[in-house]
DNA sequence: GATCGACCCGCGTCAATCAT
DNA sequence: ATGATTGACGCGGGTCGATC
């Protein structure tokens, strides 16, 4: 069943998903009065009562930023998302920040969820390969504790070392499984997951 | 011209959080 | 503990454009 949006939900839900995407969180009344270049905050108010009507958005009662984008078709018909490139990453090593720190890539709304916040990682290294994570890649990385057996996840080691790796949970440790049979897989009983790879985009070098 | 809906505003109020 | 600040909400009312 199509919902239909007046162009001011649309800038707002466009805004919300756009700010999600960045912050990981929502925004507040006075942020997207300011976007819309809006004086009042019941009129944001207003429009948000008005999305939360059309189960467009829900919001948390009580909560400050607790706006969730519920119906995500809206969220495929914005043209892209700016995800900030945040650095390297390399099979045991720390996360190398970006050679320029404002970089962001432009990418389609579809590869992400919208409901956590993404980022992109640039892959150095080839211990991905066979899942075709080659060296110069860049991963699409949406920031999350929650991680699944298999997974390719972003892994932060007890010794500060990050790793691109696939996850998976043994009964008294972690085993981080490089995708290269001339690797061997890392074990480890203290490990932070930092996100996991949701997509990834190659730039062809001729 | 009258009506209607979308959009917008100002003001007052309340609750949560922060600073002192 | 208390006052200030911030974020959110409700209410009443105004403007504007489309439609009849």
């Amino acid at each position: 069943m199509a919902v239909t949006l007046y162009k001011r939900q649309r800038q707002i839900v466009d805004y919300v998903a756009q700010y999600i995407q960045k912050n990981g969180f929502s925004p507040t009344l006075k942020e997207i009065a300011a976007a819309l270049n809006v004086s009042s905050l019941a009129t944001v108010h207003e429009h948000l009562q008005a999305l939360e009507r059309k189960n467009v958005i829900k919001r948390h009662e009580g909560t400050v930023r607790g706006i969730e984008l519920v119906d995500r078709t809206f969220l495929r018909v914005t043209d892209s998302i700016d995800l900030p490139i945040l650095g390297f990453i390399a099979a045991g090593s720390p996360i190398e920040p970006y050679t320029d720190p404002d970089a962001t890539f432009k990418v389609s709304p579809e590869m992400v969820t919208g409901k956590k916040r993404s980022y992109i990682l640039q892959v150095k290294g080839q211990s991905m390969i066979e899942d075709h994570i080659d060296d110069g890649d860049y991963v699409v990385i949406e920031e999350t504790q929650e991680v699944n057996n298999g997974d390719i996840v972003v892994a932060l080691l007890d010794n500060g070392l990050a790793t691109l790796k696939r996850f998976y949970k043994e009964v008294t440790r972690v085993r981080l499984e490089p995708a290269n049979s001339n690797m061997s897989p890392i074990y480890a009983t203290n490990v932070q997951i930092q996100g996991r790879v949701v997509g990834l985009i190659r730039k062809f070098r001729y």
